[in-house]
DNA sequence: GTTAAGATTGAATGCGCTTTCAAAGCCACA
DNA sequence: TGTGGCTTTGAAAGCGCATTCAATCTTAAC
């Protein structure tokens, strides 16, 4: 017997399990309402009565039906999120920071992509609803702000990426501009003067608070602005390398490149290597985000870091104080540069 | 105004929406019974009164509350979806497959993680149960077969990356001795004797067959199997980089690496690059799976394509099938190997 | 023109739980 | 001993919907 896997709960009555409240409470000879009063604190109750009920529960293996819970009392125990795309490497780690604020609270995280599609968007919000969560996450909504206020009318909402707050809306935005001017102040540091920028997609506002941050460290160094050097991306590893083919092209010279997520750095740093020019001896690369695999690129990646995982655990812990009723006060990090191998001073001589 | 967000749906009542299928009765001047019928079809219904009905779900906006559905009909259009790692970047297509083929059909993924812990799994599938979903999807479970075998009694359960079959129980499993198989020809072909292999954490059923499907090129070459040239791994990328580190150390000479994983593959590539091992051309490395991210790594890494959002699909689209009272029939696509730049033939002098 | 079979429809019941509402039990006070 | 105020508990009324059962209306066959 080389199997390892031990059932790790007792086999149980593999079937459905149709205890309900109302046989525990025939069993520990009190009533129903006073079960749901104990499963709820909801009510001072008898130490006598506690015991035999929380004993009843148990020899009988009841669980509380969290729909007829959700249809009695309003209230479901779940937690509404919407993600832009439930396989983004970005948005991954978030989800788990969600997930492990949410467990040990007794809430279920009820995910939904949107696709950076508004119309999408309000649909996962729709459903969310008629699924009676008690609260909402929205992970950098494509939304309008009016149309997230009018959802936080009707349950607690928080959203990120956004600077917006109301009676049930709260927010936690990750400062991008100081980000991305960090990261431009450490090539300028190195030496570059020469700095390409492969811009996210304009339409969010992170993005374009990456691309502020970017010319602002540029002015603060005396820097002329040369839009030639700026590249339209859309935030994908393909943008990054079509960057980099259209900077060479164009003939433009560069000698580092600040992509504004790390996607777009993967990206850049192949378009780099099929051009032959190595990284960083031949151009510095930085990114955005310090995805978990960017410490793995080679080199690895120098970027901005945004903490994800803080972001989830944050938002998830926010919409819980707003369902308890107190207002949430949580801060994100400030943006932290890490600088590893692809980035390194520039050559003297081209 | 540069603002481009349009509300794609109307403000509507941004309260709740307290519509009830009875008021939706009244107003079409029918009884609740047959406007429930006209909801789920169950039985015909005069046109003059179903339109009557049709008008007035519109106008009145009612969206049917799933939580009454489900306990009172015993569905609830949810699919309970257990995954190992919700920001894992090889389960992340998966559920992504999973999502697209649930939400055209109504239903809705419920996700969890189990973090690789059978304990964690039991769990899950309790909650799930609990929560009482129509379905349940495991990907990669860690529990015995006995308790998955038990948990499809009570409801249609589908896993994947196992050999298992049941009344209510269908597997989804991929050929990853093939697999292994061919990665290993490949890197044979191009003239490689020297392979070391990093293998996955054994504990998973994968990981074995793909050792076995490592050994089992070898053995068909006539290549005497080298103990020392098979590293254990866990899966991570921290473990391709201690493995390169380690074969260094122990200066085991070899030509090629073949990891068990992408992730492991970029661990190992990063090894490689800080001991100035150069990929292909001192050492050739094949991967396996075939992540988002490895196309885009320097240089592309020639892996085993592994059909993770496929996967998804048609584990989603199998339970949809076992509630409907059909017997699946899907069947994984074959392994495909991906020849891209990180594989060359072996250096004739070394 | 009558009756049996079939097609539509509505009233009523219950899914499992929460939550009033009121009854019953308790205390201290006068 | 009696009364008011507070606490513990149970009965009952839903939450919004599916569904069974019986009633009503058609249709077809005699």
């Amino acid at each position: 017997m080389n199997n390892k896997n031990k059932d790790p709960a007792p086999p149980r009555s593999a079937n459905k399990s149709p205890v309900t409240l109302e046989m525990v409470a025939k069993l520990a000879g009190v009533s129903p309402s006073t079960v749901s009063r104990i499963l709820n604190g909801t009510a001072v109750v008898s130490d006598a009565k506690r015991e035999a009920v929380v004993e009843a529960t148990k020899t009988l293996g009841f669980v509380p039906n969290p729909l007829a819970r959700g249809l009695a009392g309003g209230r479901t125990f779940s937690i509404g999120v919407v993600t832009q795309a439930i396989d983004s490497p970005f948005y991954g780690a978030a989800l788990r920071g969600i997930e492990d604020e949410l467990d040990p609270a007794g809430y279920s995280p009820l995910f939904m992509s949107a696709h950076w599609d508004p119309v999408a968007e309000a649909r996962c919000l729709e459903v969310l609803h008629a699924r009676r969560v008690d609260g909402i996450v929205v992970l950098m909504p494509r939304l309008s702000d009016a149309a997230l206020q009018a959802c936080a009318q009707a349950l607690p909402v928080v959203v990120t990426g956004r600077e917006l707050r109301a009676a049930q809306l709260f927010s936690l935005n990750f400062d991008n501009f100081t980000g991305a001017l960090r990261a431009t102040e450490h090539l300028l540091a190195l030496g570059h003067t020469r700095i390409a920028f492969i811009t996210g997609d304009e339409e969010h506002p992170d993005a374009s608070e990456r691309h502020r941050g970017y010319r602002a460290a540029l002015q603060a160094a005396g820097i002329a602005f040369d839009p030639q050097l700026v590249v339209p991306g859309k935030y994908h590893e393909i943008s990054g390398l079509e960057a980099v083919n259209y900077l060479i092209e164009k003939k433009c010279e560069f000698t580092a490149i600040f992509a504004a997520n790390d996607q777009m750095a993967a990206g850049a740093a192949l378009g780099l290597f099929q051009h032959g020019l190595r990284v960083p001896e031949d151009v510095s690369l930085v990114g955005f985000d310090d995805l978990p695999t960017s410490v793995y690129a080679t080199p690895p990646l120098s970027t901005i870091h945004q903490p994800a995982y803080e972001l989830g655990r944050l938002a998830a812990a926010s919409v819980l104080q707003m369902i308890a009723g107190t207002q949430p006060t949580a801060e994100l990090p400030s943006p932290e540069l890490l600088v590893r191998g692809s980035s390194a001073q520039v050559r003297s001589s081209p």
